[in-house]
DNA sequence: AACATTTGTTAGGCAAGTCTAACTTTTATA
DNA sequence: TATAAAAGTTAGACTTGCCTAACAAATGTT
């Protein structure tokens, strides 16, 4: 049995490694910036779970959940999603209010309560942010994700992934603002050189060439 | 805010007040054993819950719950109840399923939560084993209830709670067919070893142990 | 009232999870 | 490629909640 700090470590992890499905490790920083800890904590924590054969870790190297390892997390996060779309859908909690809460319910134990909760809930495919919720089995619906340059005129769209991992593209996308889950619309494409007019959150418009929209995956749906 | 533990500290003594209403102090062995640690452990978890003024406490002394203990405690209690009610009503859980999980879900921390389930479950005044379930502000339906060992020969009551709810207890309920509200008639008192011959609902007559009729609540006007 | 039993406390230790400060390794860059 | 910066680790300390073992107080019994 995982104690409640341990399945969070796993969930910061496997929630990392959507950030890039080419790469999905995560680094020691990154992991302690994500749970809100020190890295030397993160560290303590890595090596305990690497005992468990929870994750792939070594000294000074990057962190992979092993098969165990990704299944628990996807069950945490299986409740997660599960006890979201019950707080929005049943009891009128606002887009915003449910994940403090669910944070706190992915942790109760029991495995009749999950399931039963999802009957209830009429096996929902999405939690209210759009992601999809995994199965009992650790099914999880695939989201269709497309590129950017694929959209059009018009299409509001949320970036889900990169698909160049290049130092000089991903600081141009910070640069631009852009992380996983922000919203783009496509203003205008100009077909001479594919290059397209897009609106960044409530930026400004502003001009992408059509290398950047091949590189850079979004979704039509939210999540 | 309180931890897990110290929740759980007020909660029992909270349950153990109720066990006499007369003396509703308790001592350390009493805490300990119910909480299931050493004595020790509940002496050091006393001094502290005295620091924050939530129990009154000295040395030797007995252990009551202060009014901001009390307070407190109920709001755990009212958490508890309504969650069982939830599990009931809502997931099918069983009578003797949804205390262990509903353990696991009072230390949920959200007001919001707690009011918004009580207003789905339509604000629901007893919980599946019969217990009145406090409101926001502390209040606690009164319930007269008795023993069934306490009826008379001959007299009619009806099922209010359980008092052992242990699963075999409940068990042997749902054998019997004995819920909430199962009208039972008292046909015959055995003075030599407390039993009794009961009619539950419409069935025949069955003989109960006095460990039996003393571990059942009953009202004699029917709710 | 004296002694035995029960009840409760203290002291010292342990594991989990956190921290800070100092150190080491890796990576980036001049 | 040498050096600076970033990333990661180690060591030592703290808090919480738990334990055991030894001790102290209160209670019950003859």
């Amino acid at each position: 049995m995982l104690s409640y700090t341990e399945e969070n470590y796993l969930k910061a992890l496997l929630k990392l490694s959507f950030q890039n499905e080419a790469k999905p490790e995560a680094g020691t920083n990154e992991m302690a910036a994500h749970l809100g800890v020190k890295p030397a904590t993160a560290t303590d924590m890595l090596k305990k779970l690497k005992e468990k054969e929870l994750v792939n870790y070594k000294k000074y190297g990057k962190i992979l959940l092993t098969d165990s390892g990704k299944q628990q997390a996807i069950a945490i996060l299986r409740k997660h999603r599960l006890w979201e779309t019950f707080l929005y859908e049943k009891l009128d909690f606002s887009w915003d209010e449910v994940h403090e809460v669910a944070e706190q319910l992915e942790h109760i134990q029991s495995n009749k309560l999950v399931d039963k909760l999802e009957e209830f809930l009429g096996f929902p495919e999405f939690d209210p942010h759009g992601d999809p919720i995994p199965k009992a089995n650790g099914d999880m619906p695939k989201v269709e994700k497309i590129l950017l340059s694929e959209v059009k005129e018009g299409e509001v769209c949320w970036v889900v992934a990169v698909k160049d991992t290049s130092t000089v593209f991903l600081q141009y996308l910070e640069k631009l603002e852009i992380t996983i889950g922000t919203p783009i619309k496509v203003l205008e494409r100009i077909d001479f050189d594919g290059s397209m007019s897009i609106q960044i959150s409530d930026q400004e418009a502003r001009n992408v060439s059509m290398k950047f929209a091949e590189n850079l995956f979004i979704t039509l749906h939210q999540r």
